[in-house]
DNA sequence: ACCCGAATGTATGCTCCCATACAATCATGA
DNA sequence: TCATGATTGTATGGGAGCATACATTCGGGT
């Protein structure tokens, strides 16, 4: 907040008074849809600082943690699209933090795998990550991170039940 | 999603299985913004059964509740910007759920107010919301809940302060 | 009266992601 | 062998939000 011209864009907090209690659903779940937006925002612009965001640190340390692997694997395990996923990889190659190698057994798909400077890159994300979970933990015991984990497992299985039931609708034929 | 052929796009969950663990930073943080997303998909779901999504069913409800107000209120209370506000704002114009007033105070506001039929649709993603909410609810005390929201809070301050000390890096001056 | 900063609503460009459609390739069965 | 279906990676179109830039209008100071 340093100059004001920024703030009304910021929608900075006001210092004495949460408005969240005001409207009728800002309960728990759009608690956690908030909480989640300024937590992919924190990561963002920390992740920038290395020229990445969330999603191509979070590939690069897949990457770097289980070998190589096919675009589609990642994309699986990122809950990303596979179309997505082949974009980031591009931008990732470009950037020289991995290389595609052809799967011998399989001329459809390419084995992407870290390049030096991609270890090194995943390192610092790792780091990075590391020092926003400290910041975070600040005034939150272990124990209430484990049971909000725990509780927040139960609610996910609650949602994929509700999704299963509510069939888009307007796909027609 | 009756089709199978569709099932690879939407990431099913593995039945058996949780991959929730496998990754290093699968921990709160990503869990929540996981739980987010499938919170929101599931949201936009429902309210797209009566031409809505989320936001537009919040900036709806909010108006209903709260007469009218001008639409930088009505995005500050969003948390959201103004232009796209004013963008959801022509849609439910367009869809004859609210309509434009001008201030008599000021000529560069416009108050929005719903009208009738916005009232009912704001009355009906109401109802929407409790049904969601209910079906959430399964298996979760209300003692977990509101702790839960406690400690997000608490994360989310962190999360401010976590932010304040990041500083984009762009921005020069 | 006039001027200059601030605020409102809108237009534009950018980023990100999804969903679909498609060619190439594999795999299975007749 | 060869035809059919499934799978991989990619191209394309679309939706959604953000940040900036802008014209208009308000407000205060001189």
């Amino acid at each position: 907040m340093g100059t004001s011209s920024e703030a009304q864009t910021q929608q900075q907090v006001q210092p004495g008074s949460h408005e969240l209690e005001a409207p009728p659903w800002r309960r728990v779940e759009s608690t956690i849809i908030a909480a989640a937006g300024d937590l992919r925002a924190l990561y963002d612009n920390r992740f920038g600082e290395i020229d990445l965001n969330l999603n191509l640190a979070s590939l690069l340390c897949y990457l770097g943690d289980f070998g190589p692997v096919s675009q589609t694997r990642a994309a699986d395990h990122l809950r990303q699209g596979r179309a997505v996923t082949g974009t980031h990889i591009d931008r990732l190659e470009s950037s020289g933090l991995l290389e595609r190698l052809p799967d011998p057994d399989d001329r459809r798909v390419w084995l992407v795998q870290l390049t030096d400077a991609g270890r090194q890159a995943a390192s610092e994300a790792t780091a990075i990550d590391v020092v926003i979970r400290e910041e975070l933990r600040a005034g939150i015991s272990r124990e209430e991170r484990q049971a909000l984990a725990n509780v927040i497992v139960r609610l996910q299985q609650n949602i994929a039940s509700a999704q299963q039931g509510t069939h888009g609708g307007d796909h027609n034929a």
